[in-house]
RNA sequence: GGGCUUGUAGCUCAGUUGGUUAGAGCGUUCGGUUCACAUCCGAAAGGUCACUGGUUCGAGUCCAGUCAGGCCCACCA
């Protein structure tokens, strides 16, 4: 053996062999209850950045353990299309190339390329995964785009609008003017945003004074169709009924009475813009009033505003408004105003409330059973303090914008008829629509979110909605493994869509991760510099030491600081590990069986000692406290059985009389240990083993607390 | 506005049903080794476990409050 642990060539080579042997594919045995992860699919465009190196990290010493216990076990790998965020990126990196924009290339042409594109990009990826040493199964793979899955996207669709779950409505949703999309309400980041509010006079039609408005907007007067006041305001009473002419425009504008306005903010009249407020919009539903669009999809003033302030962007209209009112004398007064601003999560600019055409998801039928499913038990969360916030948001929770006015992902299944765009229908194919329509027809440009297909994701996978034997056998799977992050955008979705489609709970629980921070705790961006790329940590210290470095110190739902130097004193471990095994081989190339030779007192203590160890560590390992139980086993690797025992025993492999019995008791603890510590350290173990064992660690046999 | 959460060694963090001398990585000091170990070994210094009160035979661990952070959710114009 070398003197160190050579992982820059040995890895690699493991990961093969690995694959070579076909370790990572379960043998189906009904006889067997499969222990199942999916795996959250990371972007195909993604390169792979320290939070992927965690969870990879964490699934891994959960598929490894398992299967080291003789359990089927599958991890399943997948690639995510990443809707508007793939657009996003390759929009840039067609501007920066080409010099091209999208709308130039044309949808076609844009969807082919970037399916080309990402191809290539998932390849790297996913041999990103593989240098991380993960062991997922191969020949199962997925993408969210792949036929099957596509499939079952719009067999789903199809299913819930057929049962009502699935709607389509003019409604206010969140818009982006600069990714030109409607948005869930997930995807807005609200930001605190210092503004102004300015305090308009709108004059009475009948020359009786003024009623005083406060606004944060006041472009948006053009699309007003009432002010509002609560109906116990005493101040207001008299006024309710009356009509008012809105400035800058010859429209009249009735005074209503509605519950939600404030009576304590502003004025306590508000004036109701019902095609650009969320509020004002159910304030025109309760009352009938017409919605007025004044702003375009693209954040410009729409024509029905009329000269001067027609194709203005908002912020500009807004200068233009305010001085013209000033001019009038309108304005009463300005006051500082700290308020939340809705901004897109992926470009950062403000969104728009917009009225507009989506398709949405029903969901209160939906939350109702998948909060039982977490009340119950049948789901289990770790740590449990993330059940009160899935229970929080799920109880308050709110239909879901499902279409995107974007090119990148599953195409809305629904087809209008050419000679008549209100007829429509919803279909698997063009084909079917066609015949049922009777005439060609036209299919709806919209795609579907993201997380729409990723809902499915769990089941998809296995071959869902057919009865495929991988679906009988793996479904409902066992651990869904990601970031705390994403609960309300995927977890809870999946157990939503799992109970609807399957009837069955997706997964029996859901283990969180925290945040990957710096060694200082702070937020890891690219702007701070404070990146640590884990395949450079990989290349420099070997995908043992960055896994140890993630995984010991933290636990489930907390967030954890990664240090080079962390990932550096785990590399010495790895080393450690290497050096014991040669240590040992030196003197005594293969051990024999503990059973076959004489045990004296002080070899049951240390076998005893070290069967405490594995029932300890078993148990934390059943408990899925990873980071305690790697500190525990590479306590004892390291500063006992290293430090001590070895110490002890040196001596005695030269002796004619012990030697036997001692390289026995050295090789036993040294073999078991090294399938102890495989989860964590797969690469050094495997490398290890194969120098002096038979077969292949990685399908060892987890051993059990009695020594013998 | 509502909810969640943190405050443990110089730094970054573990410590899951309350139980003996509170741990790790890095850092610091001293000594040794360098024919298993890109080192390693031995030893040491360093903590009123934020504060106050309570429950208990016993609390870092449970409860209440205070102070100081962090995060999430939210249609107050």
């Amino acid at each position: 053996m070398e003197k160190s642990f050579n992982f820059v060539e040995l890895e690699p080579e493991i990961y093969r062999l690995w694959e070579k042997v076909g370790a990572f594919t379960p043998k189906i045995d009904p006889k067997k209850k499969p222990y199942v992860i999916t795996m959250p699919p990371p972007n195909a465009y993604d390169q792979l950045h320290i939070g992927h190196a965690l969870f990879v990290a964490v699934e891994d010493i959960m598929v490894r353990y398992h299967r080291l216990k003789g359990e089927p076990t599958l991890w399943l790998p997948g690639a995510d299309h990443a809707g508007l965020g793939s657009q996003v990126f390759f929009e840039k990196l067609l501007q920066k190339e080409r010099g091209i924009s999208r709308f130039e290339l044309g949808r076609e042409k844009f969807v082919d390329e970037l399916h080309k594109h990402m191809t290539a990009t998932r390849e790297v990826m996913e041999n990103q995964l593989r240098k991380l040493g993960a062991s997922c199964d191969w020949t199962r793979k997925k993408f969210t785009l792949d036929p099957d899955v596509s499939k079952a996207v719009y067999y789903t669709f199809k299913k819930m609008y057929d049962e009502g779950l699935i709607y389509r409505g003019e409604r206010i949703v969140n818009w982006c003017s600069k990714c030109a999309t409607g948005l869930s309400d997930l995807e807005v980041d609200h930001r605190e945003v210092e503004g102004t509010l300015t305090y308009v006079k709108y004059p009475f039609v009948d020359g009786s004074g003024f009623m005083v408005v406060a606004t944060t907007r006041p472009e948006t007067m053009f699309g007003d169709t009432a002010v509002a006041v609560n109906p116990s305001d005493k101040r207001y009473k008299d006024l309710i009924g009356k009509t008012l002419k809105l400035p800058l425009t010859e429209r009249e504008i009735p005074v209503i009475a509605d519950e939600v306005v404030d009576k304590d903010f502003g004025t306590g009249a508000v004036k109701v813009t019902p095609a650009h407020d969320p509020t004002d919009f159910e304030i025109a539903g309760r009352h009938n009033l017409p919605q007025i669009l004044v702003i375009d999809e693209r954040g410009k003033m729409a024509e029905i505003v009329g000269s001067p302030y027609a194709g203005m962007k908002a912020a500009e209209a807004r200068e233009k408004v305010l001085a013209d009112l000033e001019k009038l004398g309108l304005v009463e007064k300005q006051v500082k105003h700290i308020h939340s601003v809705g901004h897109c999560e992926k470009c950062g600019t403000m969104l728009e409330p917009f009225v507009s055409r989506q398709w949405f998801v029903k969901i209160e039928p939906l939350a109702k059973p998948a909060i039982e499913a977490v009340k119950t038990g049948k789901i289990k969360f770790i740590p449990e303090r993330f059940e009160k916030i899935y229970f929080n948001w799920m109880n308050n929770i709110r239909d879901w914008n499902i279409s995107r006015q974007v090119w990148w992902g599953h195409r809305v299944p629904v087809y209008y008829l050419v000679s008549d765009k209100e007829k429509f229908v919803v279909a698997e194919s063009a084909e079917e629509a066609k015949i049922s329509l009777g005439g060609p027809v036209e299919q709806d440009p919209d795609t579907l979110d993201t997380w729409f297909s990723s809902a499915l994701w769990p089941f998809t996978t296995l071959g869902w909605p057919e009865s495929t034997p991988d679906f009988k056998y793996f479904y409902p799977t066992t651990v869904m493994e990601t970031a705390y992050d994403i609960i309300f955008f995927w977890v809870a979705r999946m157990i939503m869509m799992g109970l609807y489609c399957t009837g069955k709970v997706p997964f029996s629980m859901v283990f969180f991760n925290g945040l990957v921070r710096d060694s200082q705790g702070q937020k890891i961006s690219k702007s701070k510099g404070n990146i640590v790329d884990p395949l450079v940590m990989v290349e420099k210290y070997g995908a043992d030491a960055l896994r140890m470095g993630l995984i010991v110190g933290t636990a489930a739902g907390n967030d954890t600081n990664v240090s080079e130097d962390k990932i550096r004193a785990y590399r010495n471990f790895a080393n450690k590990i290497w050096n014991a095994a040669r240590f040992v081989t030196l003197k005594q190339p293969k051990g024999v069986a503990i059973d076959k030779v004489e045990l004296n007192e002080r070899d049951k203590e240390v076998l005893k000692e070290f069967g405490g160890v594995v029932g300890t560590l078993t148990k934390l390992m059943e408990d899925y406290q990873f980071g305690q139980a790697g500190e525990l086993i590479y306590e004892y690797f390291w500063h006992t059985f290293c430090d001590k025992i070895i110490e002890e025993y040196k001596n005695q492999l030269d002796d004619n009389a012990r030697s036997k019995a001692a390289g026995a008791v050295l090789h036993h603890i040294l073999k078991n240990s090294l399938i102890l510590l495989h989860p964590f350290v797969p690469f050094a173990t495997e490398a290890v083993w194969q120098e002096l064992y038979d077969g292949e660690v990685i399908t060892a046999n987890w051993p059990t607390s009695r020594p013998n």
